[in-house]
DNA sequence: TATTAGTCCTATCAAATTAGTCAGATATGA
DNA sequence: TCATATCTGACTAATTTGATAGGACTAATA
């Protein structure tokens, strides 16, 4: 797994859409001005944002994203899929798995490059966009910081 | 972490490097065509692998490449930091820690991300080319099958 | 109905990275 | 001195990355 830039902005705007989430919309410029994220880099991950049916969009003044489920049920993992690609280190799970068959003498390596991906995924499709804001938070608090709210 | 054709070659050569290591070294041609990959390509790894100290060479007739250490003494991650870099699924751990100082608003996220970086790490320096040597071995015989030897 | 504020869509672009190749210099054993 | 190695550096084609530009379409509202 490489997370881009992509992938980043992806999370980074979800995460913003996921702050105000049940509450408002946010538009493309909200979003790309409060995270500081270039506007129509981030327009181009939105647009995949919504093929991949995380997000849903109302056009026209007043318009904007909001998250298409509830941030509880969106996993970081899944983001990253949708814009990134595969979590595995190499190809994806099923390419390694094919190698791991193929060729005895590389079994071993394969095998430990499938460990790693799944390794990953235990962790990123475990966590949803809500545990992140509330780790957040969490930080936030203890540091006695305050106003991370978009409302 | 993304490896690339290069890092998943370097290991590859590696292993077989310490199928034979301690009996005799192998040669560039050897190297590449038993494990078919490009030669000229893994020429460039070779040198990687051996400015970072992983490997030795001989140069002129009965020249070739030797591990510098014992198999059990290279682990997979440090080949893949040698030559695709950090394992951490952006930058390095040291930048992905100033990112969670630095904006409460997004620690949640950087946190995961080096959450990540941990347990990939947590795999790839802990697992040496012997183990997976042994583990080729393990499968091989599991299957049956033989002959993987160099020597 | 014109304006405004949005999303949607496509094309283009520069820089970096990736996966190689090529030509030759240098070292060494026979 | 010849054959066989490693070493060195430059080059290249294709892809990916990180954007920007320009406009079409849509909806609320003055």
């Amino acid at each position: 797994m490489k997370l881009t830039k992509r992938g980043e902005y992806g999370l980074r705007a979800l995460l913003a859409l996921a702050m105000v989430h049940g509450q408002r919309t946010l538009s493309l410029r909200e979003i790309s001005s409060k995270e500081n994220l270039p506007t129509k880099f981030l327009e181009q991950i939105m647009m995949v944002l919504k093929r991949s049916n995380l997000v849903e969009s109302v056009k026209g003044k007043h318009g904007g994203y909001s998250l298409s489920r509830s941030p509880e049920k969106i996993t970081v993992g899944e983001v990253i899929r949708a814009v990134d690609g595969p979590l595995a280190p190499i190809a994806n799970a099923r390419e390694i798995q094919k190698q791991i068959q193929k060729v005895d003498r590389h079994a071993g390596l394969y095998v430990i490059l499938l460990d790693v991906r799944n390794a990953i995924s235990e962790i990123l499709d475990h966590k949803s966009l809500a545990d992140i804001c509330n780790q957040s938070l969490e930080i936030a608090r203890s540091k006695g910081t305050e106003q991370m709210y978009y409302i």
